[in-house]
DNA sequence: AACTACATTTCAAACGTTTGAAATAATTGC
DNA sequence: GCAATTATTTCAAACGTTTGAAATGTAGTT
């Protein structure tokens, strides 16, 4: 029972003996529109399945009412609970959200880039992918009248774009404060990939819990991973080593590294293993399988994240803030304590 | 320095002062193009950052270049990496993606369905939440002519639909299989909600590898959780309650309930626990942090299910094979050995 | 009967693109 | 030098919608 004569405005039209004009404005509740007449319309309209076309219509209003995620992955929690927060808003105002992953690649960002302005998208959310140094194919956007908001992963030089980022200085000082109140005075920090913008502000976080409650800083004790496992243990090892500086507490800038580390401590039977307290960022739901579990979380809000950004790109695309007035909205962490 | 008057065709036109035609044959690279023309003309374009609105082609074309794909949710691994199957192909073919999540949700899925159909997508691929029992919001694609394939949730009982499953009863009998060639003769079985299509088959899968095994069945070894912690310990006790019929392994629908099951049987010290070996649905990458982790795990090759619906898809786009010609498509899972 | 006021409907252009047919320009053959 | 051919460009309509302006219809007033 396929249909092929597609059932359009002119056709609804014929079918009424009425004008194209009047079954629009009838559908649009139109105040003009005599009231039986509508009636009469939108009953047909329901009857035939009429479905208005969404490029008829974004060609018209010069609008699609279509936002656009570019973010590197859907592998990672942290970008999926995230969207939920996007769409949830999102379609709260009539806008429908098109995701679109780079898989850390620039040449598939760029793709994705130039595919969602071709769409005419009314706004850009967007995690660049590790790769991404020259912002070409996103300035394009606001060259455009675009506006583009980027969250978490952002040029962390470029002052002149609009950021929503967790507040990771906060969360990185909360957990450090946590283990300091907890008596630790040997808290060990196991940092990300140097490139990363947030490696510093996660380090300064630490380092200003440490000197806010007068514990001794030791270089020792601070190492770094690029995520990689080998690279992980390898960290580990070396926080882990001298006898005389022994950690009893560990920081760890990312779920996946931390349960790295606890399984290498524990598979080479470190004996302080026991005493040991953990906190990573992240708050996987995992955590509740694992024998070991981190005595706390950093828990990102993710969802809050991206609630914020899509906030403030509907403020852009309405031009209640100017495209080029550059915000920077900071959302904190909080710690989740598991037992 | 935004351009407030956008460059479209007519634009280029008066700028190279020529006609609309000509600017879009010469993008298009007509044969009747002069070449010279041409290269004026792609300059212009490429100077200019002309970008083609998708909208205007769209209406012009009577198609979209767009897949739209609805799925419960984008937290569970299953779904984003058949994600990633779908897009590559996709991609590929000259065809993006829309993602829409129903959060299982009836009402949210009707709306994602009416926007794409307003979106006009080409075709559409889709798993069904699990409220969904009516499926007029879906069979309208069909209506208007636009294929759809049923991907892993599908309506079971409807045959006059396209569908994409994993072939979970081969990954079942080979989990089973694998259990009794490793010496288990007691191996329980835990079920999904009876709900889901997939629990009747994975169970298939289980008796039938038993009976062509001469391993004898007993009702006792086979419980069903829906998902819920509180459902799937009181199954998982009853499974090994009776000290006279002990199971010495386990085959999960997936493996969350797994783990919770694990975990459940460690925390109560049951006397047999070091020797129960565990079988799930899904090969999570979470499994190498576990201290007792299951034997080997289920993989369903989520990408390669996205893969075979994308392509069906795009044969029904293409018309390669008849929307009515209802296809049934089954993906082998494999079974992963994690010691 | 003529005029006003209002209710309702229709006209017509526009959005940005594509494309077959028609028009024009350039080249060739004689 | 002119018709015939071929190369190149332009015309014009179409896709499905929206919307201000214009047209039509209907009642009410004098």
């Amino acid at each position: 029972m396929t249909n092929n004569t597609p059932v359009t405005l002119k056709f609804l039209a014929e079918k009424l003996k009425m004008s194209v004009s009047t079954v629009s404005k009838a559908l649009n509740n139109y105040p003009t529109i005599n009231e039986y007449t509508k009636k009469r319309v939108q009953e047909m309209a329901r009857d035939l399945h009429f479905t208005p076309n969404k490029s008829a219509i974004n060609l018209k209003e010069k609008k699609s009412r279509i936002i656009g995620i570019i973010l590197p992955n859907l592998l990672d929690h942290f970008f999926t609970r995230s969207i939920y927060g996007v769409e949830q808003f999102a379609t709260q105002n009539g806008y429908n959200v098109i995701i679109s992953q780079s898989h850390d690649d620039l040449e598939k960002e760029i793709q994705s880039a130039n595919m969602l302005l071709r769409s005419r998208v009314d706004g850009l959310i967007v995690a660049i992918s590790k790769q991404t140094q020259d912002f070409a194919h996103l300035d394009q956007f606001e060259q455009m009248g675009i506006p583009v908001v980027y969250y978490t992963r952002n040029p962390s030089f470029n002052l002149s774009c609009h950021k929503v980022l967790g507040n990771t200085f906060q969360g990185c000082y909360q957990a450090t404060k946590f283990l300091i109140d907890r008596g630790h005075k040997k808290i060990a920090y196991l940092g990300g990939p140097k490139m990363i913008n947030f490696t510093h502000d996660r380090f300064n976080g630490y380092i200003n819990a440490l000197k806010d409650n007068e514990v001794p800083f030791s270089a020792e004790l601070v190492a770094y991973t690029d995520f990689d496992k080998e690279n992980t243990i390898s960290a580990i090892s070396n926080l882990f080593a001298n006898p005389e500086n022994m950690p009893t507490a560990l920081v760890a800038f990312k779920e996946p590294i931390l349960f790295d580390a606890i399984k290498y401590l524990r598979s080479i039977n470190h004996p302080n293993f026991n005493d040991i307290e953990c906190i990573g960022f992240g708050n996987t739901s995992f955590i509740s399988y694992l024998d070991s579990p981190p005595v706390a979380s950093v828990e990102e809000n993710p969802e809050s994240v991206g609630e914020n950004a899509i906030k403030l790109l509907l403020q852009l695309i309405n031009k209640e803030i100017d495209i080029q007035n550059y915000q920077k909205v900071m959302v904190d962490c909080k710690l989740i304590v598991h037992k």
